[in-house]
DNA sequence: GGAATGACAGATATTGAAATCTGTCATCCG
DNA sequence: CGGATGACAGATTTCAATATCTGTCATTCC
């Protein structure tokens, strides 16, 4: 079944269709392995550990999130409609993931809580671009923030009720979009100048 | 051991010691009911199931947060400065927790995790403590609030960080209090006329 | 008569033996 | 010779038998 050479990259591809088939609790290093017509032994070949196997699917995972507000980072415009409008598309972005597909999230969700260091570098990454959009702001002077890089951990742990995994339950309540609005209209006159 | 009558009062207490000692997964009914020196039956004719005996020392627990905020609302004083107040001293008080008795720190998040009915009601409560801090400061002229409930709820979601049991974890690390001032204070920025 | 008991049925948890998985490595193949 | 294999030891998971617990209720006790 698999074309050519075995390569780290294929290896996550079926990974990841394994982790959808079985589930985070039943898919197996030997799992994978038979998806790619290989003996596991190969599979430790490209991956130290199962786990390590685990963290590179999660990475990848994230690092699509990434992506996507990477784009509205970067585009031009005023700096508070731009952070409003990152937060309102990380928010959509989580909430349409946990209510699209329940168990895939809860799969992801599980691989998150074994993987701290990738999502350590998640966050960081994520409050490095709120830390950019402040500081756009600051030089137009449409926000005052002594300290850009620490607004953003303030900005992004004061919604964390909006992207943290844990509060996906609360998400489709008919509440949370006017919650959302609140708290962010809240952030955004406190970096007022 | 047990003087006098079998009271609801008292079997909570002994439902408390049990939880301490065997912890959430291993706390029975029949547990409880040797520790009073009575038969399990008895226990039922207090509490209907074992559910609702968990969900009665929950309630219990967290009514002492609340009663201690409650002295600081009702205290007078410039809101700003007691909106921070309470917030810093619920941090505090959860931090304290946390790190002092993590086992039975523990026990009471498993216990959490059971009783959303009652977390709900815990939550209404303090988030309309916040709201009444708020009023004051309305009146006072020292916030804008055009409505205090929401603003409240607002308050109370983006310092969850600092609340919420499941990032008791990250509590103890040294840049914790510090991001803690920054969000409070881009809240009260936020809040102000 | 109101409170407590303990035997009971069904549900849940524990246990230990068997099966499977993880990670290694000597060997094989192209 | 670099990459793949599969047998292996120790760790983990599964499964089914056994034990315990939950919640009820007819009976006992004060």
């Amino acid at each position: 079944m698999a074309t050519g050479t075995l390569t780290a990259e294929r290896i996550l591809e079926v990974t990841e269709e394994v982790l959808r088939r079985y589930g985070p609790a039943k898919a197996t290093v030997v799992d994978v392995a038979r998806a790619l017509g290989v003996s596991h032994g190969s599979v430790y070949r490209h991956f130290r550990t199962k786990a390590a196997l685990r963290e590179a699917v999660t990475h990848r995972w994230l690092g699509r999130t990434e992506q996507a507000l990477e784009e509205l980072t970067a585009a031009p415009g005023p700096a508070p409609g731009k952070l409003h409008d990152w937060l309102a598309t990380l928010f959509e972005a989580k909430r349409h993931k946990a209510g699209d597909d329940p168990e895939l999230f809860a799969t992801y969700n599980v691989l998150i809580d074994e993987s701290s260091g990738v999502v350590d570098q998640h966050v960081t990454v994520l409050e490095d671009q709120v830390r950019r959009i402040l500081e756009e702001g600051v030089s137009a002077g449409e926000f005052a923030a002594p300290d850009p890089a620490a607004s953003a951990r303030a900005v992004f742990a004061a919604t964390a009720r909006f992207h943290d995994p844990s509060y996906a339950p609360t998400w489709e309540s008919e509440t949370a979009e006017e919650e959302f609005e609140q708290v962010v209209g809240l952030l955004l006159r406190g970096l007022r100048p």
